[in-house]
RNA sequence: CGGGGUAUAGCACAGUCCGGUAGUGUACCUGGUUUGGGACCAGGGGGUCCUAGGUUCGAAUCCUAGUGCCCCGACCA
């Protein structure tokens, strides 16, 4: 058992460290902070991305590319956004280097010192909003719906693989609109965009909201967000829209006529997903075994494994299984024929599993003799021995039952773990013993809000979007609230 | 940047207290037997014991200084 994994319940962040590394899909790299997506990680995160930008381009949106680095001055621009970022930011200040003179390797040349520092982008509103002054004059050159796929850095003090590393890989869509009315229905709509590819293709339900003026993005009017629930009752923060209001506009003097010939400032949204949905992935769903990935993100959907003594026996197994695949592709379902004689049946199994491939189809002798297949599915590590005939509906059934299997898991574990308290004991007594959303009243104010964190670690996830208007008193004030918002302790 | 821990084979670790030829598991290589849930037997390769200095006949082990990494805080998608 060379590759067992630590139990969930032992020890979550262990857990999700191991299985990260031992499912080959990512490695902390020599580089400080920074991680190595292997082959198998990233064959996820490009469907995620494939999917994300044919969402984008429905509802409107087209790719570039801009800058890595932003020139210092730049960032200045817009006070909020500066202080937000300041602290995490890495900085180019030379552009060359040069032999060591007392011969120990290269060292930085200090005549080549830059006139003005670049900024490795922590997230490209200021060079974008740079360039949209250039691009924009009239109404007739709006809306702007503009995404960039990239890497961002931001030097983060503590790291974990993809929750938190010190360069990370995202989509940033970055929007120009002639009126505020046409921005905030923007902003609404990717969010929503997001939610629908968190829920339908990662199998992950996740709260609609807006953030509290705390955890509101730096330099943003509004920020709306989806947040997840992981299995040790930890919230993820899984994407975020932003509502910009004028303020990058005024910032970087983008202003356009409209069409009573008149100069107004545009408004603008942004919005960003990154490589932490990989890591929502894992903790959402896996277990003790290995990854459970949704048959909709799955690098390959179906592993066949055959299980044979002889070569003769082999070529048979072989022979029926390249009458399967034909039939499954037709499908559209992707498979992988695992026919290496490297490793044995139980190996594979184990693999597999720790990889987290949806349906596992094993053949056999047996099989051969009586015309099944064994099929083992996933997520609930069942295995049933069904007929050859018709293998290729029942597998697309089962990927599709597996699909809103884990959803439906995912779904009841966050209704059971939200909880709706009334008093603050409850509320500390909650967050201790059952982990999870707590459902709360809170009076709006930002010091309300510092002192529940400062005393819990909770913060509030969101403002729910569908949040009902209740009177109530706030959980810790005892002021009047009319609406519940959601507390967790977050990643 | 505070508090704690740790550094020995690709990986995980023992050996350190009490100085005396560098070990175990796993992975890797070769051969054979195996193959329906991480096989077994035999043989083999692989080490600046974090770095520098000191004590000693002799240092992975003791002393001094430095460095890396991990965990817990502060910071954060």
């Amino acid at each position: 058992m060379a590759k067992e994994l630590t139990s969930r319940s032992e020890n979550y962040s262990q857990w999700y460290n191991e299985l990260v590394v031992k499912a080959d899909l990512a490695e902390n790299s020599a580089v400080r902070g920074c991680m190595v997506i292997k082959p198998y990680g990233y064959a996820i995160w490009e469907k995620m991305q494939a999917q994300l930008d044919f969402m984008f381009k429905e509802t409107g949106h087209v790719n570039a590319y801009f800058p890595l680095f932003i020139p210092k001055s730049f960032f200045s621009k817009e006070a909020a956004h500066v202080e937000g970022f300041a602290k995490e930011c890495a900085v180019v200040t030379h552009y060359r280097l040069k032999n060591d003179p007392n011969g120990n390797g290269v060292i930085v040349d200090p005549d080549a010192k830059l006139e003005e520092e670049l900024i490795v982008r922590p997230t490209s509103e200021t060079i974008i909003w740079h360039t949209y002054k250039n691009w924009i004059q009239s109404w007739r050159d709006l809306p702007i719906l503009v995404n960039q796929w990239a890497n961002v850095v931001r030097w983060e003090m503590r790291t974990r693989l993809f929750l938190r590393t010190a360069e990370f890989l995202w989509q940033e869509g970055h929007t120009a609109h002639a009126t505020k009315a046409e921005a905030i229905e923007e902003t609404f709509k990717m969010v929503n965009v997001y939610a629908d590819f968190v829920e339908q293709y990662m199998a992950v339900p996740v709260i609609k909201g807006h953030k509290s003026a705390n955890e509101r993005f730096a330099g943003a009017l509004d920020t709306l967000c989806i947040e997840a629930l992981m299995q040790d009752g930890k919230a993820l923060q899984a994407g975020t829209s932003h509502f910009l209001g004028q303020n990058f506009a005024k910032a970087f003097d983008v202003q356009f006529a409209n069409k009573e010939g008149k100069l107004e400032h545009v408004w603008a949204t942004s919005w960003g997903v990154s490589t932490r949905l990989m890591g929502a992935l894992v903790m959402a769903h896996s277990d003790d075994h290995g990854l459970v990935l949704p048959p909709k993100l799955a690098p390959f959907q179906v592993v066949i494994v055959p299980i044979y003594r002889s070569d003769e026996q082999l070529a048979d197994i072989t022979k029926k299984v390249d009458e399967i695949i034909p039939l499954l592709k037709a499908r559209g379902i992707s498979v992988k024929y695992d026919f290496s004689d490297a490793k044995k049946p139980g190996w594979k199994f184990a693999e597999y599993e720790l990889k987290g491939v949806p349906v596992r189809l094993a053949v056999g002798p047996r099989d051969i003799e009586n015309g099944t297949v064994e099929v083992a599915r996933r997520d609930t590590l069942t295995k049933e021995v069904v007929n050859f005939v018709g293998i290729d509906q029942y597998v697309e059934d089962l990927l599709e039952n597996i699909q809103q299997t884990i959803y439906k898991k995912a779904f009841d574990f966050r209704a059971e773990k939200t909880t709706s308290v009334d008093t603050w004991d409850e509320f500390k007594e909650v967050l201790e013993n059952k982990g999870g959303f707590i459902s709360a009243h809170w009076d709006g104010t930002p010091e309300t809000e510092q002192k529940i964190k400062d005393e819990t670690k909770a913060t509030i996830r969101c403002i729910p979007m569908d949040a009902v208007e209740e009177e109530g008193l706030c959980v810790y004030s005892g002021n009047p609230s009319n609406k519940r918002v959601l507390f967790a302790i977050a990643y």
